[in-house]
RNA sequence: UGAGGAGUGGUCGAAUUGGCAAGACGUCUGGCUCUGAACCAGAAGAUUCCAGGUUCGAGUCCUGGCUCCUCAGCCA
């Protein structure tokens, strides 16, 4: 069985280069950082990671790894509005469930709360900040927009004392919120707007996850995260896009400051996938208005989700590998994915039978009492697996769209006067057809057997076209399945400037099944325990409702289904 | 009317110093098969955003345009 700690199981294959990679490549060889590598996973403690995230942890703990360095994971903690301790274990779960270690290097912004503020009293005697007075209505104002330079505060002339004592008193609680702010004095007529004198320090009399009440003065992300990083001799500092403009500013504090060492940061594009959302707003959304369960709802892009889904680790961790690392906007076909996991759980899932929609067939020259022990290989590839064995009885469980009274043309399964293998058993034949007298539905299916082709094919030399999976009814396991689709009904659901993205949920994104039928072998499954139902696809034990006794399943994703294709096709035709 | 980025098959994405436009996913064919899976073999699909220019030769260099993304939180 994959074991989710095989750390790198899928991630061994270095991919084709990419920007990233050379710049790293370059300064290693020109000596840079003395030839040192040092990234970190930043996230702020204020919701739950995605798939978009993992692209960066795969990115940043995929670099230190390659060139010998460490990579930290460090906790963007520096708004006590929005960030909880929830988030922080739910966070250092995923990556590690990500498979990915970061030893004894586990920060918090918030560590360096003492060091920022001294750095803040340094800026502040070296002129570079200063108190501002203003309202946040009127800041707003004085910074003026894209097309107008802006005007400068009438307190940015503060003197040196004026400014140290007035920061000192926010420190120490003696104003309310909004009163007063720490600023750069940088330059209000920039036009990039984050130089024009950006705030440093804000006051919020909240209580810190980490700090309690230890302070009532907040550094801002622009400020902090340079430093952060200048602190733990981070040599690259890997985020997305939209910080390209902040780069300016990251590389002023630095150089205003005695700081230990300068990273470079480096900005790559976002990690889009078609028929899902990213945006940690719309995804809460979901979850608050009840589109789906919770944050780890099977359909969510979320670690979380994907998980519970069933995903393995390494899918991921290969699918981040293949996405490649660029500075263009891009919209990755979802089907990588899931080609990603089903190469991961091809190679690494047991075979088993579950038998969705079950139809009842009897097989009338089969004797009431005997039982049958067939013997199938758990997995066809890799005889590592072993065997197992399944009970075959004279009733047993077909799945229903395996049968067709009037198949339409290249239809391989079962219909009426036709022979179909049934897996790792017998040829059977469809005799009768019986149904409901009064809704016409079918009930059940009546059979004859070859019992000559058990483990061989018929002696007669016959072809037998098709072959499809069963279930002892007197054996069976009872089961729920969960089948999940795409949460949206088109590539981007977010794109849509005049439509809202929940217009476009898909109402079929979940099919509960109740009254699925599996082999019993499956009956001590331990939750999150993924099978490849032959014939179907991977399914995996629900993480909490799933138990020996009352098994539910989650399917993963289908494997390919070359028969929906056709059938599609010629339902086009005959329209 | 500002600044910073980005444009390569359907989707991602490669392409030393300018030298035959990789690869993957997807699509389509065929083979094999006790999973219509997997696997194997093959195919189609590209005026490299546009227009000029330099050059024996341009995805790459130059000029001019176009389109898209990001930024006006005391969020990150």
């Amino acid at each position: 069985m994959g074991s989710d700690n095989d750390k790198h199981g899928g991630t061994e294959a270095t991919g084709p280069s990419h920007f990233i990679r050379d710049i790293i490549r370059q300064d290693l060889r020109a000596g840079k950082n003395g030839g040192r590598v040092a990234t970190r996973f930043p996230p702020e403690p204020n919701g739950y990671l995605h798939i978009g995230h993992a692209k960066s942890i795969c990115l940043n703990f995929g670099m230190a790894e390659e060139f010998g360095g460490t990579c930290n994971l460090r906790f963007d903690d520096t708004n006590p509005d929005t960030e909880e301790v929830e988030y922080i274990e739910a966070i250092e779960a995923d990556v590690a469930w990500l498979g990915f270690d970061w030893g004894d290097r586990l920060y918090h912004a918030s560590d360096y709360f003492d060091q920022l503020h001294e750095y803040a009293i340094q800026l502040i005697e070296t002129g570079k900040a200063y108190v501002d007075s203003l309202s946040g209505e009127e800041i707003k104002h004085y910074r003026g927009d894209f097309y107008t330079p802006g005007k400068e505060s009438p307190y940015r002339n503060r003197t040196v004392e004026e400014n140290l004592d007035l920061f000192e008193r926010m420190r120490a609680g003696e104003f309310d919120e909004g009163e007063h702010v720490l600023r750069a004095r940088i330059d209000m007529q920039s036009p990039n707007m984050n130089m024009r004198d950006p705030i440093l320090y804000r006051i919020r009399k909240k209580p810190h996850p980490r700090t309690g009440d230890a302070w009532c003065i907040y550094p801002m992300y622009d400020y902090t995260h340079c430093l952060s990083d200048a602190i733990e001799g981070i040599t690259h500092s890997l985020c997305t896009l939209e910080f390209e403009d902040h780069r300016p500013l990251y590389d002023w504090v630095l150089d205003q400051l005695p700081v230990p060492c300068h990273p470079q940061q480096i900005e790559f594009a976002r990690l889009d996938l078609t028929y899902t959302i990213t945006s940690k707003r719309k995804l809460k959304q979901l979850v608050e208005e009840g589109h789906v369960k919770g944050w780890d709802d099977p359909r969510l892009p979320t670690l979380q989700g994907l998980r519970r889904r069933g995903v393995p680790p390494a899918a991921i961790r290969n699918f981040c590998d293949r996405v490649g690392v660029s500075k263009a906007d891009n919209r990755v076909d979802i089907a990588l994915l899931e080609h990603a996991v089903r190469e991961a759980l091809d190679k690494h899932a047991p075979r088993a039978t579950g038998v969705l929609r079950p139809l009842r067939v009897v097989i009338t020259d089969f004797p009431e009492d005997q039982v049958v022990q067939v013997e199938a290989p758990v997995h066809p590839k890799d005889p590592s697996f072993g065997t197992r064995t399944m009970p075959f009885s004279r009733v047993v469980y077909i799945e229903r769209d395996d049968f067709m009274e009037d198949p339409p043309r290249k239809f391989r399964r079962l219909a009426p006067g036709r022979e179909v293998r049934l897996r790792h058993a017998f040829v059977i034949k469809c005799e009768e057809v019986v149904k409901h007298a009064g809704t016409g539905e079918i009930v059940e299916l009546r059979c004859t057997h070859d019992p000559s082709t058990l483990g061989s094919n018929p002696a007669d030399g016959r072809k037998v076209k098709g072959v499809i999976h069963w279930v002892s009814a007197a054996h069976a396991l009872e089961a729920e399945v969960r089948l999940y689709d795409r949460l949206f009904t088109v590539p981007d659901p977010a794109g849509h400037k005049k439509t809202d993205f929940r217009t476009f949920i898909n109402p079929d994104s979940l099919e509960v099944l109740t009254g699925c039928k599996v082999e019993p072998g499956m009956a001590d499954a331990p939750p999150e325990t993924r099978y490849q139902f032959e014939r179907l696809g991977y399914f995996c034990t629900d993480r909490h409702d799933s138990r020996p006794g009352h098994l539910v399943f989650n399917r993963i994703v289908t494997l390919r289904d070359t028969w929906a294709k056709i059938a599609r096709q010629q339902g086009k035709q005959a329209r």
